[in-house]
RNA sequence: CAUUGGUUAGCUCAGUCGGUUAGAGCAGUAGAAUGAUAAUCUACGUGUCGCGGGUUCGACUCCCGCACCAAAAGCCA
């Protein structure tokens, strides 16, 4: 039908997207390149300037520890950080980001420890100043290689000025936020039992403890013989029975516990008389082997517990003399319950909260003999040495050391020596509170420490602040010296933060509520000093003249400053030296990293910062961690929090919904995963999931991330070549095309909603929306409808700049959409259409928030039109299936007239639908056929206007024609 | 042991203030085209909405119990 001469290769005549830009990413390689290149033009810099005076929004950055490469916790916390600051930069904000580090710590101390135990030194006899110095220098080491990591993730931020708790200024702000609390009385001396961890020599805070189920502690009955009983002499030689789960306790047994409600009874065992809570005498007696068959059991007679009063019992080492023959009194206690034990409850008040509180009210005191390490002391009367020190010296072992707790160890030996000890197995399960660092048990311990009190009255509350609404608008007073303590201030602030999202708003009011004392004490050497003076009476020195120049000399030397040697200098010619001693304890590292936004919000040395932050922004365990110092200590010194909202996510867990864990061997490494696939993808992982709950990370999700990566990057690759070349903007696009309009306004609402998912902090759907609306509206709809127009269209076609001038509004606002997210990815598509330095700044992420024109479109009509288009390419698909046609240019379709919006052509039917010729029936189905057209050599459309196969459709010819004109 | 949160398609997530066939993207399968080409387009989802009860005309949605996962946290003498 046609000959040769006519069939001429028209694609040399098609306009083709035409672009650079790679197709693949080759991210691993790419993202170094253009990190560097952020630092040479100076992105951050130029972008605080460009931000100048605008709006702040400050995100206060909580410090990580600096121990260990970035994990993937880290990775994901910063990811979200910088798409916080990102985000509200694009806005238009003045959103600054000031990294930190958290320096001080038992942590550190640790490792170089470790370092001196490998070589054989002793810790102890170091000069302080230069195991401080090590610390400092490891904590710095980790410092330099995080920063380095995060940088190579795409986090903006002052990386040249970060802030670190162990800098002078931050020590001095330290010590000087410490003394605010001394000066107000806001701290005192206390000697109850607290967390103390016998292998790190330390007292421990309630988020340095973690507990640990165990299934093999110890637990024996120990008796104790009556001696006296005024309200029932029969008792008198009998035996009170006591169970323990910790017989290292026993040799500092002080008093019997017993309910003065519950019933008690004697037993009669082997030939002598005890005396059990009537509840546990069946469980209790089973430990010691007790047969029902042997005739032996409960005697009659019950005694109810207050019967007790005033009894005494005889230790069961009563023979050692001294502390030993002391008389053990029977004390009521309201928290012994029958739920374990005997119901006899053995009480040393060294060692136990209940114990303390209870002997405390009837003048029993600590006798403090279990030193530092977890040992007895030497002169403790009982329990020889039993250990050899590292010169092969006898010495006690350790109370948590379990062969000394074991039935066979040297407590329960001496006991069943001297006949006291009724049954010991090693089989018993509870959870048991360990070290967070060591992983070693922690035990309760009496030591003095210094005390932040909870429900004491500030009074010092002289806070001229206004509180404004943390959505804005009312702007409520805080109400002054309203005699309110730490936690109801604490707790009323916990009403007013916005909690995002608002479940950690219980979960820190809880905590709060329920706290003891704050322990602010550690007998370290790694930290801010505790810098009291104090009085031989406990209380200590509160002139704001002392306090002052130890301040002025931690500012200069840092924490070395305190030391003995400088004692007269501080005191100053008001005090004598003699009556104070220097407080050698160290400040809980939570106190530090509680002040970060004293010396870092308020300080001035970072002017772009201000107090108080708008944000807060860490991972769910912070409710106990930093979420909680920060809060405490400015409600304690500013009266209220120093944030307005915060933001907590979830932790990652392996594919299988697994906690990662080294041992387990299931840790997903960002460092790899950036080496391997590129930190964008991290970014958009970490975007994607729902960072608010616990969420997973493992290959597939890994591999389906990179799939919706490569969609992503090919969008932005097809807007490039389409717009090739492309000069104009909206103001010469005319006659804007219907299609055209509702594509717009696709565009606002997406805006629209963008904007509200940045508002929400919901960058799942943030995310989602950017991926669905370049899959479902753009490339599957609106790109494949223009793809005839862009092709074919000659160059000053009405249509076709219109398409070119919607693209160019899609690619100008879809690269600053994706920016905050793929920070590499949308450079590289920045500088691929604009390579000149000077264009724009230089870089993506200068630009701000995208002015997207609304405008008004049918929606109704176009969500009509794409029903319509759906049943369309639905009832195509049986005829490719079939190979009647191949293409969907191929079909003639006729449409009921009633699914087909008024004033639409049939004509732009055939183009909506990318088919042949459309008509429309008053049936009710869409009937498709093949096209009886010829089909154009040029467009491959079949129209009735193209002569035959491979000749032109007039569309073509014309714009052939002035091609080969010009050429 | 008690507490809190979670459990919707292979994966990432929506959703339902109780009401007709529970939705997207990605993956998968099949196909088209070969002029976005390591790309693009089209079609395809019988998912016990963790399990078992209850309330209700009706429950994935409310209530109770259980299981599993996770967190945090108190007691455990």
């Amino acid at each position: 039908m046609s000959d040769e001469s006519t069939q001429r290769d028209y694609r040399d005549t098609v306009f083709l997207p035409k672009t650079a830009f790679p197709m693949k990413a080759g991210l691993p390689q790419k993202e170094p390149g253009i990190q560097a290149r952020w630092q040479e033009i100076g992105l951050y810099e130029k972008l605080r300037e460009s931000r100048a005076g605008r709006e702040k929004f400050i995100l206060h950055d909580g410090p990580p520890y600096a121990n260990g490469d970035m994990h993937i916790g880290h990775a994901l916390n910063h990811i979200l950080k910088d798409m916080v600051c990102r985000t509200q930069n694009l806005l238009g904000k003045d959103a600054p980001y000031v990294p930190g580090w958290d320096c001080h710590g038992l942590p550190i101390e640790w490792k170089v420890e470790e370092k001196y135990r490998k070589k054989k030194l002793d810790k102890n006899a170091v000069d302080p100043k230069e195991f401080r110095a090590e610390c400092r220098a490891y904590a710095q080491h980790w410092v330099d290689t995080q920063r380095e990591q995060l940088k190579r993730l795409g986090i903006m931020g002052d990386w040249d000025n970060p802030y670190l708790t162990m800098d002078f200024q931050a020590e001095a702000t330290i010590v000087a936020e410490l003394m605010k609390f001394a000066e107000a009385g806001n701290l005192y001396r206390g000697s109850k039992p607290v967390m103390w961890s016998p292998v790190e020599e330390t007292a421990l805070a309630e988020a340095e403890v973690e507990y640990e189920d165990l299934t093999d502690s110890p637990q024996i009955d120990v008796a104790f013989e009556i001696t006296e009983c005024p309200n029932a002499p029969e008792l008198e030689g009998a035996y009170a029975v006591v169970w323990t789960t910790t017989p290292w306790t026993i040799p500092v047994n002080q008093a019997i516990a017993y309910g003065a409600d519950l019933s008690y009874d004697l037993v009669e065992w082997n030939g002598r008389k005890y005396l059990i809570a009537f509840a546990c005498q069946a469980e209790t007696m089973k430990r010691w082997g007790y047969e029902p068959t042997t005739g032996e059991g409960s005697l009659a007679g019950a005694y109810t517990g207050s019967k007790l009063a005033g009894a005494k019992a005889r230790h069961p080492m009563h023979h050692l003399g001294g502390f030993y023959a002391t008389p053990r009194p029977f004390l009521a206690g309201d928290f012994v319950t029958t739920e374990s034990g005997t119901g006899l409850v053995h009480m040393s008040p060294d060692h136990g909260e209940d114990d303390f509180e209870l002997c405390k009210a009837n003048d029993i005191h600590p006798v403090f003999a279990v030193m530092d390490d977890g040992r007895y002391r030497d002169d403790w009367a009982w329990l020889g040495a039993d250990d050899l020190d590292g010169e092969g010296k006898p010495r006690r072992r350790s109370v948590i050391n379990k062969p000394f707790n074991s039935p066979e160890g040297p407590i329960c030996s001496d006991l069943r020596e001297a006949d006291a000890l009724l049954s010991a197995s090693a089989d018993y399960a509870h959870s048991y509170p360990h070290s967070w660092r060591s992983k070693a048990k922690v035990i309760f311990r009496c030591t003095p420490q210094w005390f932040v009190p909870m429900d004491e009255v500030l009074d010092s509350g002289d806070f001229d602040l206004a509180v404004p609404d943390p959505i804005g608008g009312a702007v409520s007073l805080f109400v002054h010296h309203d005699h309110s303590t730490l936690r109801q201030r604490a707790m009323s602030e916990i009403e007013r933060v916005r909690f995002v999202p608002e479940k950690g708003r219980n979960r820190i009011g809880s905590m709060v509520e329920g706290r003891p004392d704050w322990v602010l004490s550690r007998q370290r050497a790694w930290g801010v000093p505790i810098t009291l003076f104090v009085r031989p009476d406990g209380s200590y020195l509160q002139d704001p003249a002392v306090n002052a120049r130890v301040v002025e000399a931690v500012r200069e030397d840092g924490v070395d400053a305190w030391e003995e040697a400088r004692k007269a200098e501080f005191l100053g010619p008001d005090h004598n030296p003699d009556d104070y001693e220097m407080v050698m304890d160290i400040l809980d590292v939570w106190f530090d990293s509680g002040c970060t936004h004293a010396f870092v919000l308020e300080s001035g040395r970072w002017p772009d910062l201000q107090w108080p932050a708008d944000l807060y922004l860490e991972g769910s365990d912070q409710h106990r961690g930093w979420f909680q110092s920060s809060l405490l200590q400015s409600c304690a010194t500013r009266g209220r929090a120093p944030y307005d909202q915060v933001l907590t996510h979830g932790f990652t867990m392996d594919a299988k919904g697994k906690k990662m864990s080294k041992s387990l061997g299931n840790t997903i490494d960002p460092l790899k995963i950036m080496e391997q696939t590129g930190a964008d993808i991290i970014r958009l992982w970490a975007l994607s999931v729902d960072f608010t709950e616990d969420h997973r990370i493992g290959d597939e999700i890994l591999k389906g991330v990179g799939d919706q990566y490569r969609r992503l990057r090919n969008t932005f690759r097809y807007l490039l070549g389409a717009l090739d070349g492309f000069v104009g903007d909206m103001s010469d696009a005319g006659e804007i095309p219907e299609l055209e309009v509702y594509i717009l306004s696709l565009l606002s609402e997406l805006d629209g909603k963008l904007r509200q998912a940045v508002e929400d902090y919901d960058y799942n759907t943030y995310t989602r929306l950017l991926v669905d609306f370049c899959n479902e509206d753009l490339s599957a709809f609106f790109f494949d409808i223009r793809k005839d127009s862009l092709y074919c269209d000659g160059p000053d076609s009405v249509t076709r700049n219109a398409y070119r001038t919607v693209l160019d509004l899609l690619f100008h606002s879809l690269v600053r959409y994706a920016a905050p997210v793929l920070v590499y990815t949308a450079e590289e598509v920045w500088q691929s259409r604009y390579p000149e330095d000077g264009e724009q700044g230089g870089s993506v992420h200068l630009l701000e928030w995208p002015p997207v024109p609304t405008v008004p479109a049918d929606r109704e009509k176009w969500s009509k039109l794409r029903a319509l288009r759906e049943r369309v390419t639905e009832a195509i698909e049986p005829l490719r299936r079939d190979k009647v046609i191949r293409s969907s240019n191929e079909a003639t379709v006729i449409v009921p007239a009633g699914a087909v919006p008024e004033v639409v052509t049939d004509a732009q039917l055939a183009e909506l639908f990318i088919t042949g010729t459309v008509t429309r029936s008053q049936g009710d189905e869409v009937r498709v056929t093949k096209s009886t057209d010829a089909k154009c050599g040029r467009c491959w459309r079949l129209l009735p206007d193209v002569p035959e196969d491979g000749a032109l459709c007039g569309r073509c010819k014309s714009v052939v024609a002035a091609r080969d004109t010009a050429a």
